[in-house]
DNA sequence: CCCATTTGACCAAT
DNA sequence: ATTGGTCAAATGGG
């Protein structure tokens, strides 16, 4: 982690920059002309290689102290010459935030402005995570019972910006759901949303467009991939041809900051209901 | 009473 | 041993 990079190091990330870069515009192009998964898939697998490298590269070189900078290589520096007492304190004072679990199968991470994405939680836990000012809260679908097993964690970020690092496990199986939302897994009502949304009300739910959620940004996938998501978040909504700038998600009044969701330890309480009072 | 959140304890991964 | 993830009793709101 002290060293610096080496210019052929340099030049390494160079490539593998162009090489995502290039990647991803042919999986855009994929995305915009063809049905054809099995190259889109590929492209997929291409475009998290030229990532994964990326970051292994970066976590190594940079000095970052977060995340990343578990750098494998560095995990045996407390075997120096003379460091051969126990001293637990200070050689777990190096390692600490270094710390990370294996990463879960079937995870997607998205970087949102809310939290809400249209799907029924329910928080069951919360940590403070080393390193971070933010805790991590655990949701985990309400229709548990039935059998749905999606999981969801979010933390905000720390960059500044109320935005949220969210985490989503396996894949709802319930059919889940409070109006608007059956459009994730609904792709006729989905459509019909979208007609209907231009200026003209669907009326057949008081919910309509002022229960949803705002996402202005297309989630920002940060790695994984989305090719298995579109059922259960907001890529959907990419199948909007991509050229509107239509608000299709609007701002709930959550009545405070997103802050105050971290600082009392709720998301889902004070005032905010995640569900019912939002979707009915 | 039911359901959701809070939060400390417990467990598992590293 | 430390940290992250989950459980479950306590608590509270509707």
């Amino acid at each position: 982690m002290m060293e610096s990079s080496s210019p052929n190091n340099k030049r390494l990330i160079g490539e593998l920059i162009k090489g995502r870069d290039s990647t991803q515009k042919l999986l855009n192009l994929l995305r915009r002309k063809t049905e054809n998964d099995s190259a889109e898939d590929l492209v997929v697998n291409i475009l998290r290689s030229f990532s994964d490298s990326l970051s292994v590269l970066n976590s190594c070189n940079s000095g970052d102290s977060y995340a990343g900078s578990a750098c494998s290589g560095d995990r045996t520096l407390d075997s120096g010459d003379s460091n051969k007492k126990p001293a637990p304190a200070p050689v777990v004072k190096e390692r600490r935030g270094c710390y990370k679990r294996r990463k879960t199968e079937d995870s997607r991470i998205k970087i949102v402005d809310t939290i809400e994405d249209g799907f029924a939680w329910r928080k069951y836990g919360q940590k403070e995570i080393l390193n971070a000012k933010s805790p991590r809260c655990y949701f985990r679908c309400t229709h548990k019972n039935d059998g749905c097993k999606a999981l969801k964690q979010v933390q905000k970020l720390e960059d500044g910006s109320e935005k949220f690092h969210v985490m989503y496990i396996g894949h709802h199986t319930c059919q889940n759901v409070y109006n608007n939302t059956q459009m994730f897994s609904d792709p006729g009502a989905l459509s019909s949303f979208l007609l209907n949304f231009d200026g003209t009300k669907v009326n057949d739910s008081p919910s309509s467009p002022s229960t949803i959620t705002n996402v202005q940004n297309t989630p920002l996938m940060e790695q994984e991939d989305d090719s298995n998501a579109q059922s259960d978040d907001l890529v959907a909504f990419n199948t909007n041809g991509g050229q509107s700038s239509i608000p299709i998600w609007k701002d709930i009044d959550m009545g405070s900051s997103h802050e105050e969701f971290f600082t009392n330890g709720s998301y889902l309480g004070g005032g905010f209901r995640f569900q019912e009072d939002v979707f009915l």
